[in-house]
DNA sequence: AGTTTACTAAACGATCGGTCTAATATCCGG
DNA sequence: CCGGATATTAGACCGATCGTTTAGTAAACT
């Protein structure tokens, strides 16, 4: 559906609403998670960005500091929304706690299909492109991988007393592990277009849990 | 050690020298795979290939038809290049089956390292690039991973005849979560700087393998 | 009315992949 | 040993695109 109440757009400063700043930086960086998501950080101009919303390049710095600032707000925005998804599965109390993980590969199985596997997750995109990234983003990046390893570790250990998965289970580094091989599954179920990496690598984690 | 026998580079027929042409391609697609494996396709451009080998740029395109003939030539031979080392530890009958796996990821740990850990797989790289690369790309990297896949499901079989692994075992399936998990934790190697994420999945697969 | 604030249009310099031309040194057929 | 044909270099150059800067305009505020 079309925006009700469109955002003027030209010289000058525009009519006064009172969340209107908000809402173009927010339009923004909801759009750059999107973008980034899909064709990562290099190779996406901040143009890419503003035409979707339909703000003006030259506004853009108005905004952002610079694409490097802007980069690292999308990846906190998304670091945020994946928290939240996270916790709306592994918090889940009416599934057990395994049943909780295969229920969250199952939610990004449908999400990467109804994107057509285009876009993947923005986090390990970033990641692989380091090198050619400010080294601001590496300690960033990080610390949203050892949030999602703690919260799934949780989850894990709740597993274990459960005694679904061996008493002696180091809980914490089966989270390390499955968000590891996490990164190549969605990586993988890119390049196949199908989300037979993603089953392929739910199944096998599971499967090899310790019993 | 510098090359005993250095390229002649001036303007004017080079002598003759029967592998000359091939020796100053190759050059650039070794070359290539080095800066390629570092900071993917897009983030890379061509001058940086040509500064390291001192080829001029307008010698670039008698050499390649173009940027995107470059990189399919450089996965070819890194393809060439990674399965001639699968294969010196796949099919290193000095070992037991499941030990080569292992001390192939020994032999990547070291090779990450030695690199300082700038480098990652080069077919990852491009995988995760492809939304913004030529779709000519896909097949060939996908191809590629079913030939590591096949490779390693053979060792898989060596490992499940001997009894190692359970006789029931998918081993193609196997392999394949293998190299699905392996690209996630070359990713995860390079973001934190450090072998642990190659440890963490290398003992998580190898200790997850059904018996 | 005058200042401040919010925003934009246009341009800038760098760099990109790619092309083109001129120059040059070797090869090869006579 | 001469004289094309050929292989390669040298690097200026092109149009596109990139991230960024600047100068200016119009509404809001005082």
């Amino acid at each position: 559906m079309p925006d009700p109440t469109p955002i003027r757009r030209g010289p000058g400063r525009p009519p006064k609403r009172i969340d209107d700043r908000l809402e173009t930086r927010e339009a923004l960086i909801r759009c750059g998670i999107e973008v980034l998501t899909e064709k990562g950080f290099t190779a996406t101009g901040i143009d890419a960005v503003l035409k979707r919303i339909g703000v003006p390049k030259g506004s853009f710095y108005h905004y952002f500091e610079s694409k490097e600032a802007f980069g690292l707000e999308v990846v906190d925005s998304y670091a945020a929304y994946f928290a939240r998804k996270l916790d709306r599965w592994f918090l889940d109390d009416s599934r057990q706690p395994l049943a909780r993980l295969a229920a969250f590969v199952d939610d990004a199985k449908a999400g990467m299909a109804r994107h057509g596997f285009r876009r993947g997750c923005l986090i390990g995109n970033l990641g692989q492109e380091m090198s050619a990234l400010p080294e601001t983003y590496r300690d960033r990046l990080e610390a949203v991988f050892l949030d999602w390893q703690a919260r799934l570790a949780k989850c894990l250990v709740l597993a274990r007393t459960r005694g679904d998965i061996a008493a002696e289970a180091d809980c914490e580094r089966l989270a390390a592990y499955f968000w590891i091989g996490w990164e190549g599954a969605v990586l993988r179920a890119r390049l196949m277009r199908s989300e037979t990496a993603l089953d392929i690598f739910a199944q096998g984690f599971i499967g090899g849990l310790p019993r």
